[in-house]
DNA sequence: ACAAATTTAGACAGGCTTGTCCAATTCGTC
DNA sequence: GACGAATTGGACAAGCCTGTCTAAATTTGT
């Protein structure tokens, strides 16, 4: 602001590069260390910057890890809104469009770096930032399932589905194609692309023997309702 | 060993209640503060017995947090098995019949203070301790799963339900009786008795109309085949 | 009641961490 | 090329924590 007003915006450029930098370096070394463990001389070395740059940027280790949680919330949210939009409302085949978008999801906002991190985050420190976890719970789970609910009963309107209550129906679909994930993500590790492929294969098989509608012969029945 | 041999075991007697007692404010300490943030003296002060007695008895930090894991493993385990064992073998009506059974799980098992420091600590230091989790993965849910899975095997072999691959319907099965758990779990929280019970109702009737036997009039033939 | 073992409170050194300060240096912009 | 802002490296005080040690007090078993 003060500087110049000339090439992009107030800050010069790498400012803001590092301060990325260092956010990410520190969501790394708070989820690997916990809050208390997590040493700023390391999380300062990890982001290739000096430590005064740290404390320059953030104040101090409370606001830098409150920085890294919204950080973190902010691009999770979009991951997810933005593969919630590409649920299948007009599916040619339910059950391979639902596990394509199952894979989707987890792969992009649940296994991938962003997502394990908010989650351990979430898990390990929760209980001491009260507010600062309600809020990720409004604006993560609270909009994102009424998101997937919402998608789930256009379907059900649509015909492909027989759901009576499209929240429990939502938050269900989730848990099944996670089912065979759980220890995996327990232990913050990350599964192979098979383990999401047969974990959401498996878990929309289910839900679709308990939510799809009966059908006779299901492979033309869908060809010809598409083509 | 040394002192006598008289009364019931070597130390004492409070010696081991003292031992128990460090071990279960350890708990408590470490699961709220992480590794890294938990403070002896605060243990020690949680337990009522002095910094140097838990010194005496667990030699240092990590031997004391190995006993804490190993001490919740072994009774998390204890009470899963038991719980396993209530499994409705000759279910009168199999809905109610599984969701109690989801009910004394999750009460007894995964919501009680045991369960949620247990999973509390392996998702915070799993990764610092690969041989101490493995080998709690191997004894616990590498078992308690297959035992699960035996006893959905009987019930399908016994004509109430319709399983393909037990293993799989019952990761599912826990999947979807803690579905609508998942925030609070996450969170460290203690879902109410009534939050337990809707998840465990919503879930089953799902599992039940993914994997249960089709039937006319349901509370009919129920009453036949056990009456 | 006595003797042995355990527990206690407190002091203590050593190490590590946070957060600040400052002079020297580098970087981007004009 | 020169100016100003940002960055760096290092030193620094203050505080906290672990793990050890000691002498006194307490408990336990006989």
């Amino acid at each position: 602001m003060k500087p110049g007003v000339s090439s992009d915006t107030f800050p010069p450029r790498s400012h803001e590069a590092k301060r990325i930098s260092v956010v990410e370096a520190a969501a790394s070394v708070f989820c690997r260390e916990g809050y208390a463990g997590a040493n700023i001389d390391l999380i300062a070395a990890e982001a290739g910057v000096s430590r005064q740059t740290v404390y320059n940027h953030h104040g101090d280790k409370e606001k830098l890890f409150m920085a890294v949680v919204r950080d973190l919330t902010e691009r999770c949210n979009a991951g997810i809104f933005a593969t919630i939009a590409t649920f299948p409302d007009q599916p040619a085949d339910v059950e391979s469009d639902l596990v394509a978008f199952a894979v989707r999801m987890n792969r992009n906002c649940i296994c991938n770096r962003d997502g394990r991190f908010l989650r351990k985050l979430i898990q390990a420190e929760g209980e001491r930032y009260p507010e600062l976890f309600a809020e990720w719970r409004e604006q993560g789970p609270g909009r994102t399932w009424s998101a997937l609910a919402a998608r789930f009963a256009r379907l059900a309107y649509a015909g492909h589905l027989s759901i009576d209550d499209p929240d429990v129906a939502a938050r269900q679909f989730l848990a099944l194609v996670n089912a065979e994930l759980q220890i995996t993500f327990m232990l913050g590790g990350m599964p192979t692309e098979e383990e999401v492929l047969r974990s959401a294969t498996n878990g929309v098989r289910t839900f679709l023997a308990a939510f799809g509608r009966r059908k006779a012969a299901p492979a033309r029945q869908a060809a010809l309702a598409h083509a």
